[in-house]
DNA sequence: AGTTGGCACTCCCGTCAGACGAGTGCCAGA
DNA sequence: TCTGGCACTCGTCTGACGGGAGTGCCAACT
């Protein structure tokens, strides 16, 4: 049986050890929180709390530490989100509203919530799939080259250069602009992708080499999902504090130089739902001692990626998750503001 | 006196000391390298070394490890650089061929490097003050919502959205349009942002307003130096391997999240002009463990960025200074390519 | 003069025993 | 059901000790 005592030693458990780093003892626990028992009681506790798996013993005569079924039920029961502080919510504000563009956007949330928790954060560029087209603007920058300028909604901007066989006159370039922006401006990008390879074949036939160069690149821009797979990272100082290098530290920092696999820890949770994968809860087994807080962003619902911290299974759960959802949903405006 | 043979301990002493991470004796010197001396001969030999302050005894009784000065004159005088291997070569052009754009070019270079020197590698992008303008385009969204889009003679393209007061009929911005290319295509960036800071009072009156709006965020964005101060960075997980956490990796791990200290790392050399700095020599105390190889990278001489690798001091120079000039060759290749 | 073998010396490092103390589990009593 | 007491476990710290790597110096050799 778990009642309500004992979740407050689990309680106090979690908070201590996430506080000091060390195996915490019963005498310690009531001393530092009021639990208003005696240590023997709390031992008590404590021996129902391992039997149920929720903590664990380093070895006879050693504190407790919280494992990843304890750390588990801290989250989904005992752990209140901390407030952000108005001083939080004002850097939040002026650092983001600051922003110039997409990137800029990205990169400042990213360096803004690993300051915020100490932890290494991650942000997934917003996704280019989910997007539509905007416009697309074609530069003649000499006769034979073309740079291709593909606006989408989300404010991202991708160009391309084109050489052509043969020059093109810039009353054709104009005619092909307005015929690729009718095919595709408004369209979802996968729509507008397929609906741009067909352009070829309409135009007059002198126009088709021209036309299916350019249209060739804007495709393969289109479904080029490179962009899906970036990430910025930040915080990996922040590793430095934890001790246990080789089975905290080194596997993360080696994580992070594979972005596929921090695309794959951030998961695909939705829009303001957040995420918390502890331990081996997560996809990899190297990463057995580092957890996740995730959440999706993005306008309306509409998931645009993802973003994050990951940091050892003994993280400071509240103000991390506190944090992320902060940071997502000013993300989310600015992504809106920018669209509306 | 410190005549050849000196030289030649010296050269075995860093060159063993980088392999194995301990001091090195006497007696293991003559054995791994063809010395044809005895161990007594080494130790007088080292003895000298060490009274010049190119080599140091942690303690009585422990082998030798080089100081500052003395991987300073390995570098100097004994180090030539190891060529790549073919496949090496190979690895290097077809990488860094495949990048699609500018961003890309920087991003493949910097894995590259890190992983063939299993450093951390940090490369600087282009710097935007050097380059010329290639071309302004003006892109209506909306008929008071203008993208400027300005395209850079390295590649870079920038963006920015501007919010007009009043409609602006597509004539109007057409002229400007041409205006606006004329005072700057081809022109130093510096130079071109004062010319257009010229335009608004050229046009017509009722033009001013847009003009000027649009002409304010051109010039914004050309004297913008954040992409100046940009840097990407991988390798980070390669610290893994070093041993002394608190004096190597924690200091560097720390400076690694500060763009502004690594741009000061990397320093200025010129282009194909190889600087390495060795531990006390640079810049920051903090980092007196950690040793910089670093060059310059731009088309024809022009110095765009640094690209560069750090370390500790214990590194292998050789092969570092091999691998950052061979991937900065590219990289200026590269540059020159997309701009003839 | 430069090189070499021999030798005593220094000092790091790993091991081991012993003391200490934090923390536990259990039990009897409130 | 809670509490105080108590014996017990076991990790950690300390100091002593021996082995070994490496040195510096010296006398002898080339």
């Amino acid at each position: 049986m778990v009642d309500d005592r004992k979740l407050d030693v689990l309680r106090a458990i979690v908070e201590d050890y996430v506080a000091t780093e060390e195996p915490v003892g019963s005498k310690a626990l009531v001393e530092r929180h009021g639990l208003g028992v005696s240590p023997a009681t709390v031992r008590n506790d404590m021996a129902v709390l391992e039997e149920e798996g929720y903590i664990h013993q380093p070895h006879t005569s050693a504190g407790r530490v919280p494992t990843d079924k304890g750390y588990r039920l801290f989250v989904d029961k005992l752990a209140t989100l901390k407030p952000m502080s108005a001083a939080e919510r004002r850097a939040i504000s002026t650092l983001l509203d600051g922003a110039v563009d997409l990137d800029d956007v990205v990169q400042r949330s990213v360096r803004l919530l690993s300051q915020l928790t100490r932890q290494v954060a991650i942000v997934q560029y917003p996704s280019l799939s989910r997007s539509t087209v905007r416009h697309v603007e074609l530069v003649a920058l000499t006769p034979t080259r073309v740079m291709v300028i593909l606006i989408l909604s989300t404010g991202r901007v991708e160009q391309r250069l084109v050489e052509l066989d043969e020059p093109v006159p810039d009353t054709d370039l104009a005619e092909l602009r307005v015929a690729i922006n009718q095919a595709s401006s408004g369209v979802q990008i996968a729509a507008a992708a397929s609906a741009l390879a067909a352009l070829p074949d309409a135009v007059r036939p002198e126009q088709a080499a021209s036309t299916g160069a350019v249209v060739g690149v804007l495709v393969e821009a289109m479904s080029d999902h490179r962009s899906d797979e970036r990430v910025a990272v930040s915080g990996a100082a922040n590793l430095a504090r934890y001790g246990d290098f080789d089975t905290a530290v080194r596997p993360l920092l080696e994580a992070l130089e594979e972005h596929v696999v921090l695309l794959k820890l951030l998961g695909e949770s939705g829009v303001d739902a957040l995420t918390v994968r502890i331990g081996h809860e997560g996809p990899y087994s190297e990463l057995a001692a580092t957890s996740v807080v995730a959440t999706g962003y993005g306008p309306q619902e509409l998931h645009l990626g993802s973003l994050g911290v990951v940091g050892p299974t003994r993280m400071d759960y509240p103000g991390s998750m506190a944090a992320v959802r902060a940071v997502a949903r000013y993300v989310s405006r600015i992504l809106d503001e920018g669209n509306q």
